[in-house]
DNA sequence: ATGCACTCTGTACCACGGTACGGAGTCAAG
DNA sequence: CTTGACTCCGTACCGTGGTACAGAGTGCAT
C-alpha cells in the first residue's frame, strides 16, 4: 500500500493533484488505518484511467461518469460520450484551422516584399 | 464621439468588456470632458482591430503587442508574432487530432458487436 | 419632480484544472 | 535530540477572458 507521495509519482501526477481527483471524487476516499491514505492497486488503475481518459480529451466532469461506467460496463452510455466528444474535439479543430489558414495567407503576404503596409496590420485595420 | 454602450455596440462587444480592454491596455483611456468616456473613430478601428485579432487565435497579451506594431508599423516583427501563433495553432490541431482518432477508433469498435467489455472503458483500464 | 437610461468606480465571481502555502503532526535516521 | 522527509487539513491563488453586481451620480424626457 503506497504513501500519497509514492502513489502520486506512480500515477504521474503531484500529490496536491490526487488530493484534488479525490475532492473532485475521481479517486475515491483511500483507507486510512493510521490516519494516513494508502493507495493499492485498484486506485492506480484508477488514476491511470484519469490520465488516458485525460489524454483522449475528456472533461473532468465527463472522467466522473467514465469511471462509474467503468465499474457497471454500461456500453451504450461509454460509446454515446465517446461520440459527443468527438463533435467537440471536431469544431474545436475546424475553429484552429479556420484561424491558421487565414494567418498563414496573411504571413505569406507578409513574407514577400516590404514595400506598402504590412498586410497582416492591415489586414486587423477598418 | 460615442458614449461607451455605442461605442461598445459598434464593436460588437458589451460595455463591460470595453473596460476591460482599458484596465488590460487594449483601449486607451479616452477622453473625458465631462467625466464619461467618449470615443471617436480611432477607438473603434482600435476595437475591431481586436475583435480580428482575436479570431484569428491571438492571445490578448499578442494583441497588445500587435496593437503597437499596428502605430509603428513593423513588418518584420508582425511576422514573426503571426508565424509564433501558426506554430501553437499547429500544435493545439495536431494534439486534438491524436485525441479524436483514438477516441474515434474506439467508438467504432464499441459500435460493432456488444459481446466482452467496452473496447473504451477498456482502452483506459490498465 | 419623478422615472428611466445611462454613466462611474470597485470588487467579486464564473469555468477549468490544478498549484501553493501555512501550520501542525508523525516518523526514522544520524 | 534534532533534522529532514513526509503527512494532514483548509484555504487561497494561478491564468484566461471576461461577466455581474452594488451603490452613487448625471442627464433628459414626461
Amino acid at each position: 500500500m503506497l504513501t500519497i507521495a509514492k502513489f502520486a509519482k506512480a500515477g504521474g501526477v503531484g500529490v496536491e493533484t490526487v488530493r484534488f481527483y479525490q475532492r473532485k471524487g475521481l479517486l475515491e476516499q483511500p483507507s486510512r488505518a493510521d490516519g494516513v491514505r494508502r493507495y493499492g492497486d485498484e486506485d492506480l488503475r484508477r488514476l491511470r484511467f484519469i490520465r488516458k481518459a485525460k489524454a483522449a480529451g475528456f472533461t473532468l466532469d465527463e472522467i466522473v461518469e467514465l469511471l462509474e461506467l467503468d465499474l457497471c460496463g454500461n456500453r451504450r452510455r461509454a460509446h454515446q460520450l465517446a461520440t459527443a466528444r468527438i463533435e467537440v474535439l471536431d469544431s474545436k479543430i475546424a475553429e484552429l484551422k479556420r484561424a491558421r489558414n487565414a494567418l498563414t495567407r496573411l504571413a505569406t503576404k507578409c513574407g514577400k516584399g516590404s514595400s506598402g503596409p504590412c498586410p497582416i496590420l492591415e489586414s486587423f485595420g477598418v
